[in-house]
DNA sequence: AAAAAAC
């Protein structure tokens, strides 16, 4: 296959923009999605950001837009004629940017549009008439209720991100956005991750799609070393100011599960003294924005996040990324992950694992298709002298447990340290079950994913409506310690801390 | 168990 870039048909503005760009050769998704987009054919397409994908789906699309005029007749001189959605303000900002230079040298015009900020400037743009529309859904929705973005000419349409677009938080405005536009258009739908039931909603949008699989959907990157450490909660924090330090790594993204604990991290790791900047969606579109440059231009090292920076943000170089909390959906563990190690890089994925998060690893043990080996971390300082903050947490824990505050006994903490440090502790039956990966069965002729999606029943969400409960002693087997190796004596495997229930 | 996307 050739991947050089010149060897596509493109119009001379399109080489020009590519060439600027520095971009001689095609990555897969690129050789393998722009002929078909320039076919004209519709693709569903399974791509992390990162892969070239915008330039996969735009430059042909640009291509078409310049070929084909418009014929039907309009009074608008720039209708609408391909729309693409992204789930975040970010990535339709960053996406959008992607595309105003690859037409650069065109007479097509482009324009973003995305809550948050003001519309007027939006509506200007929208009045003034744009060929490419880049948009998030609910204000692309106030757009068209106003009146300022007509659709009626939309010839393309790309859902990126398309398991988010698609999911049941999205759908109705996705729907809604899809009647205003004309029924004979082609659709271009991207994702890195693709469940059986998203996969099989996403086919009912597309006509004949041509499949495309520059990366097998829902794995991970081989150029990203991925650790799972069995950390207590009150623990966490620390864990992570270890790990920076003993991997001496420059910058991470710290994803939480909510909003709140996002607030309350940033604010604990800056008592700690490290700079960092907090990212979600409670923040003001100013204040996101602000994050997410500070993070870029290395003024803050570490970015703490909710799932919104979890899909596509294309940031260079960064070398880790954590997650606090193990998320609640499998597909996001793919997606925040997939911030590390871009385009050959190699990165570093730390997950935490707290003791009643079991099961969401074994959900994303199943969904990778890779064992997860959760390790005990020693933590250093177990048994160093408690400072006056130490104290203080000290005291409010016992506050809020209904001890007296203010005892100076062996805290619960320092027990679990010396829980740890025990080496030669009876197995326990509990967590030394040996670990059966649940998709091993079926996982050796047809890829997974694809046999999933064959047998699985049409439901929309099947974590709702069937049982998907695994056995706890299976899951509870992940924990299994490691085998010790030697001079490890101070770092012997956790077992369950000290009569916590979990 | 939550997040995101419009005021």
């Amino acid at each position: 296959m050739t991947t050089a870039y010149s060897t596509l048909a493109l119009a001379e503005p399109l080489k020009r923009a590519v060439a600027e760009m520095g971009y001689e050769n095609m990555t897969p998704i690129q050789a393998q999605a722009i002929p078909v987009v320039l076919a004209g054919q519709d693709v569903m397409g399974a791509a992390q950001t990162g892969t070239g994908k915008t330039a996969a789906f735009s430059l042909p699309l640009l291509q078409r837009l310049l070929k084909h005029e418009n014929t039907s007749a309009s009074p608008a001189r720039h209708p609408v004629r391909a729309l693409v959605l992204l789930p975040t303000r970010e990535l339709a900002d960053q996406v959008a940017q992607q595309i105003a230079l690859y037409a650069k040298y065109t007479h097509l015009r482009s324009a973003v549009v995305f809550g948050g900020v003001d519309m007027k400037p939006q509506t200007a743009e929208l009045k003034k008439g744009v060929e490419v529309l880049v948009a998030t859904p609910g204000r692309l929705l106030d757009h068209i209720e106003a009146k300022n973005a007509v659709l009626g000419q939309v010839e393309y349409v790309v859902l990126d991100e398309a398991d988010r677009m698609l999911d049941i938080g999205f759908l109705p405005d996705l729907q809604r956005i899809l009647s205003h536009l004309p029924k004979s258009r082609t659709t271009l739908l991207f994702s890195a991750t693709f469940s059986p039931e998203i996969r099989r909603l996403a086919e009912s949008y597309l006509h004949q799609p041509v499949a495309i699989e520059a990366a097998r959907p829902n794995e991970t990157a081989a150029t990203v070393e991925q650790l799972f450490f069995s950390v207590d909660g009150d623990d966490k924090r620390r864990a992570v100011r270890h790990i920076l330090k003993e991997r001496d790594l420059r910058q991470a993204f710290i994803f939480t599960n909510s909003k709140l604990g996002c607030a309350r991290l940033t604010r604990a790791l800056e008592r700690d003294g490290l700079r960092c900047a907090a990212l979600h969606g409670d923040k003001s579109q100013d204040e996101r924005l602000k994050a997410l440059e500070a993070f870029k231009a290395g003024e803050v090292d570490l970015l703490v996040c909710t799932d919104v920076a979890a899909r596509g943000l294309d940031i260079k170089d960064v070398p880790a990324v954590f997650n606090y909390d193990v998320p609640f959906n499998a597909e996001d563990y793919v997606h925040r992950i997939g911030r590390t190690g871009r385009a050959g890089a190699s990165g570093l994925a730390v997950t935490l694992v707290a003791p009643g998060d079991a099961r969401l690893v074994a959900e994303v043990e199943k969904l990778i298709k890779k064992k997860a080996q959760v390790q005990p971390l020693a933590l250093p300082g177990g048994e160093r002298r408690e400072g006056r903050e130490d104290r203080g947490r000290r005291d409010f824990r016992d506050r809020r447990d209904g001890r007296s505050a203010g005892r100076s006994d062996a805290s619960a903490r320092d027990s679990v340290y010396a829980t740890r440090q025990l080496p030669g502790q009876p197995p326990d039956p509990f967590f030394d079950q040996p670990y059966e990966p649940a998709a091993q069965g079926e996982a050796a002729e047809l890829p997974a994913w694809e046999k999933a999606a064959r047998s699985a029943p049409a439901i929309a969400r099947p974590g709702l409506l069937s049982p998907n409960i695994k056995p706890r002693r299976q899951v509870a087997a992940l924990f299994k310690p490691r085998a010790q190796e030697p001079g490890e004596a101070d770092a012997a495997p956790s077992q369950t801390p000290d009569g916590q229930p979990g």
